[in-house]
DNA sequence: ATGAAAGCGCTAACAC
DNA sequence: GTGTTAGCGCTTTCAT
């Protein structure tokens, strides 16, 4: 069934039939029943593509994100699919596994008029912006969600990560650690670099020198080998007493790499990760986690696209949107 | 930039421009090459709309989910991205969040050639097959993973559930249980009914008469209603000594319980879960788990809809493909 | 309030 | 090996 058959069906034109079913105020209300119920009778839905390639727009936005199996990235897109049904619009969802290159290609595949807006949340392996200028030079509004690029001009949802970090050091040095340890997952990577630098402010601040830079140690995308890293770093003598993880998948290898060890969390190492893992009140020991607004900033990233498809410019291109932490204290610095 | 300027500056037709886009062997590799040179500069790719209203393929797939924020689903969506990118197929998400009437109002959206096929795990509220039926009949390929409908003949990737709920129980009684309570989340959805079977008759056959009714319970489908449920059950007098929880979410929730009603697992209940929790090992107690072959589903689940796309009719319709579970014992169950 | 017709950008059948 | 052309199904002026 298409347009046209009902049209010669219902003896009206295509035109009457086309606004009929946007319920154009051109058309009368008797017209519109008939063409409603006859449309539902054939099951007729108009073609999105044949109206996609007309209107020059498709309804459809993208996410580009590293991972779905990281209990932040899920509630990221909870939220953003919370707006996207709202107003109507479908989501494409793309992941690059922590991959620069996937994630050019990607890109890629987002030009020539597939989507009218694009959520991204960068790889940890992403350097240069390049691949995202080009999108949006092609006029699609683009808006970073947790994994921003700074220096490109699109606006951006994020957390106060540097000040989190500043809150991860103290906590710990509050609890009496001595030699702390910040696990980043990447040297560029902003949420990772601003996170670390507030722990090292902080040390920095207590002691009043300036912190080795080997406080912050980089563990590698594959898992088997950041599992490996952190053992060994927990092997160092002498053994951190007192651990960030920046990220989720980094927090539950430390768990794992104490058990393999047989270290005690907190009595050998404490540990605060950048989680919002469901199970951290009941794991062993509880963790104590700085738990990120996901949903929220998935939420507003997407709102802040349907702003930026409707043509209003937000006027915070500059300024990132920060929706912030919060640090719940659990056993695993007790 | 489209393909009539590039075929103007070009001095070549459309039709030219066209075939040596996607690499027809009708024109000459000096030409291809000059083609795709020029699209390079000028950033030109085919716009997918006006494609898809020609070719009536849309080389995009949809999957439709119950949630994300679930290992089990966030695994198999990677299962079936992996598959999906290595063909060349774009992937809409869409999330029903246990509903019936959303996941009917989705399937709506997925007719009229949108996409060129679905993957399809039903909410806990479905009842009829309508809705998914209307979709069958306009010719979409549709593939069931995990949360399966039985009475649609329609290719389904699921797990031995029964099995394993004949495991479940049979562990349970092995250590000991008397009072066993099987936690459902839905009287209609095969993976919650064929585990709850299975409990069942495992049951039966130790005792040698019929289970009462009751050793299966039903949760809701609000987090909120379902953990007041569980706290309820496990304060019933005689209090049952050996759960199954028949998902994820539920098994978590037994944990909260316990932990807020001062019961100790394994000590004065025994737990079993089906989940595919990440954090399993680490919890307090770890948790015993029949895990499922998350990531497998979901790519077998997409290459069998790829086979139907191509048109291959794989034969299996009637039989469901079953990849099985494994069991994981842990110190729940200790 | 309704209709005629142009055309969105592309592909494929058919010429040459 | 390359070109001409019809038309996919729809939306949108512009008439009437």
């Amino acid at each position: 069934m298409n347009i046209k058959k009902l049209a010669t069906y219902l003896q009206l034109s295509v035109a009457t039939i086309s606004k009929a079913m946007r319920d154009s105020h051109e058309i009368s209300e008797e017209t519109k029943k008939k063409v409603w119920a006859a449309a539902r009778e054939f099951n007729y839905t108009p073609n999105p593509y044949a109206s996609s390639l007309r209107r020059k727009k498709s309804k459809t936005i993208a996410i580009i994100l590293p991972e779905v199996a990281d209990n932040f990235f899920s509630l990221a897109i909870n939220g953003i699919q919370a707006i996207a049904e709202q107003k109507g619009y479908h989501v494409l969802i793309y992941l690059t596994h922590e991959s620069y290159e996937i994630e050019a290609a990607l890109l890629e595949e987002c030009s020539s008029g597939r989507i009218d807006g694009l959520l991204i949340s960068i790889s940890s392996n992403t350097r240069t912006a390049d691949h995202i200028k080009k999108l949006q030079d092609e006029k699609v509004p683009i808006v970073f969600f947790d994994r921003d690029f700074e220096l490109l001009n699109a606006p951006r949802v994020i957390t106060n990560d540097f000040e989190c970090g500043v809150q991860s050091a103290r906590l710990l040095m509050g609890k009496g650690c001595a030699r702390l340890k910040f696990l980043s997952i990447s040297e560029s990577l902003p949420i990772c670099t601003k996170r670390a630098e507030g722990f090292l402010q902080a040390i920095n601040e207590a002691s009043g020198k300036e912190a080795p830079a080997d406080l912050v140690y980089y563990c590698h995308t594959d898992p088997q080998v950041s599992l490996a890293q952190i053992e060994e770093v927990l092997m160092q003598n002498p053994r951190p007493d007192g651990i960030v993880a920046s990220v989720e998948r980094i927090g539950i290898q430390v768990y794992l790499a104490c058990r393999k060890l047989g270290l005690s969390i907190p009595s050998d190492v404490k540990l605060v990760a950048f989680s919002t893992v469901e199970t951290a009140s009941i794991l062993n020991p509880s963790l104590t986690t700085i738990t990120q607004p996901a949903f929220e900033i998935g939420k507003t990233a997407a709102e802040t696209l349907f702003m930026l498809i409707a043509g209003k410019d937000y006027g915070y291109s500059k300024k990132p949107i920060v929706i912030p932490s919060v640090l719940i204290e659990r056993d695993s610095t007790g």
